[in-house]
DNA sequence: TTGAAAGCGCTAACAC
DNA sequence: GTGTTAGCGCTTTCAA
């Protein structure tokens, strides 16, 4: 016995006490699955009506082997970009009967593959926000999480579903949008330098480089959040550099404030762009041309791409192709950015 | 038979195979609960690493009675009220060994209630953020959810823990600080008609009314949103107010955007206070006069108010009164507010 | 159409 | 110290 009788709720045996039929046939009436005489029905609903019966998930759980939950792990709840994601999610999922829980690693890495283990052991499925987890320890964990989708990351294992945006593409595109405003000394504010999407940046400003190699291009440490950004500013006042890239909005804001402080002008003395388009871009002073990410969507589609494995995996219909979505951000030009200011004198 | 042997994830039977011994004892070694033989401790561990054995919380759930998981409603995941309140109690829940559960209304009050009875019976326990909810709705729901945690609510039914913020207090402050700044013709941009905290407002513009008679006092609807500042703006010119106490921050971004837009000046011409003091508020264009809510404490206190509910529970330690906590939000000056401006002429 | 019974994976009481 | 067994609450097979 696993269990004092203290404090029992009302389970299905209660239910079928009052309306004297078997377990059985209230799971039946309760699930609609088998067909049941309409009066038993009606008299079982009546029990369940009168007792305030409601099936325990838990038990439903093991009987099912399915929890009706999916997993969602990220790196940090603070970031408005897994908020989004989460948002989007748990709305898309909900509609559908699902429930989200949340597995925040706390930007600590080593912890996200146990995270994501113990995520899966309790739900349906998971959803991976590791930016900084390696690719061998990615591509040995995929199997193991399945049904998974990823964001922000692909592996080659075990053809798994991912939903990404180009940061290469943007980053270009933004970069560009400051040389057609004659800004020759561009500046990147980098990101976590372990970051799947710092190097996705980097790999991007590799080719734009190539393709204007009369820009002098610098690289300053920051980081994701406003404060790498507001404490980059003297670097980036030491940098010389009239435009600068910061790896997402929250580093643009950080230096936004950090230059305000020190009397700099943006963006008549330097021009700043963000990344994300976060809801708050268009508020900040003055309002930020940054990169716009469609991140609701995001979190949409990824409960979509998990349902579909979902639905895979109760087929037995393995083996499909995976889809590999890939967003492309749309640059938004706002007023953080200007024609490069003739040097006094 | 529920299943069909299909797909079976490795279990205790298999270990305790294995291992040659019987599930008991594979259970007992995981858990290190009753003292077990060292070299038969040390077999099980070396076939549970084997086979990379991980207990099913699902199983373990439903002999213990319990799930190790906490689900928090909230109206809206949008909100970053909301978000920093889930994520102050997922990383204190985590702490512990508990995960969150999410249940997002939409702001459909009339689902509040459904969602989470059905949170909690899938968890431990329920934090329940329903700003809208009524009030005898509340106190006949508060009982059947037990351990409960009420953000911004109090009910008298079955002693629950609650923690809110003192917006009448607050509201007093910043309305305070208006007039010692000369403005006398004040507005208040109306939250939600039927929320919580909008009525707790109200209540305290009441009584700063009844210390400033002189003080001309208007209540223009709006919401809490962006959106509702943004399209207030009309009304808030039409007012000729010239302090304006926005519902929250994000009523006071809208609305300085939408002043911005009609080239009013903030705080020349008007100024603006919001409240809640979120992350975004100092790098608004102004930096934006608040009033201040811990708002992360919020989350890890509500995770510790559950914790000893439960804890209670457990002994049978009922009927201790339970702890009502009140947060003074604290008055942050910043650059959205000023003395009121002399008439022209 | 219904009930009896097995089983989902685990923990814990009980007997040895 | 260890195995046997009951039981957590539910679904589903099987036999009637």
């Amino acid at each position: 016995m696993a269990r004092r009788n203290t404090n029992r709720r009302v389970g299905i045996a209660d239910v079928a006490r009052m309306a004297g039929v078997s377990h059985a046939t209230v799971s039946r009436v309760m699930n609609g699955n088998a067909a049941v005489d309409p009066d038993i029905a009606a008299r079982v609903r009546a029990a369940a009506a009168e007792l305030k019966y409601q099936p325990n998930p838990v038990g439903r759980s093991l009987a099912l082997g399915k929890t009706d939950t999916i997993g969602i792990v990220v790196p940090d709840l603070a970031n408005p970009t897994f908020q989004a994601i989460l948002r989007g999610l748990s709305i898309a999922a909900a509609q559908d009967g699902y429930r989200v829980l949340i597995a925040d690693s706390s930007e600590v890495t080593s912890e996200e593959a146990i995270l994501a283990g113990e995520a899966r052991r309790r739900c349906d499925g998971v959803v991976l926000c590791a930016p900084r987890m390696g690719d061998a320890e990615l591509e040995e964990l995929a199997p193991t999480l399945h049904p998974l989708v990823l964001i922000n990351r692909t592996t080659v294992a075990s053809n798994t579903p991912s939903l990404s945006v180009d940061y290469s593409q943007g980053i270009q595109e933004l970069a560009t949008h400051l040389v057609s405003l004659g800004h020759r000394k561009i500046a990147y504010l980098e990101g976590p330098l372990h970051s799947a999407s710092n190097r996705q940046r980097l790999a991007g400003l590799e080719q734009f480089q190539a393709k204007h190699p009369d820009i002098e291009l610098q690289f300053l440490e920051a980081g994701s959040n406003f404060d790498s950004g507001h404490d980059a500013t003297d670097a980036v006042v030491a940098s010389g550099a009239t435009g600068i890239l910061a790896f997402n909005d929250l580093v643009a804001m950080g230096l936004l404030s950090g230059l305000h402080e020190r009397g700099i002008r943006v963006p008549e003395d330097i021009s700043v762009t963000g990344f994300d388009d976060i809801p708050f871009a268009r508020y900040t002073m003055p309002p930020l041309t940054t990169a716009a990410v469609p991140i609701n969507e995001l979190g949409s589609l990824a409960w979509r791409r998990m349902r579909e494995q979902m639905q895979q995996s109760a087929d037995a219909t393995e083996a499909e192709e995976s889809a590999q979505d890939v967003f492309e951000p749309r640059i938004e030009i706002r007023r953080s950015t200007a024609p490069v200011s003739l040097p006094v004198g």
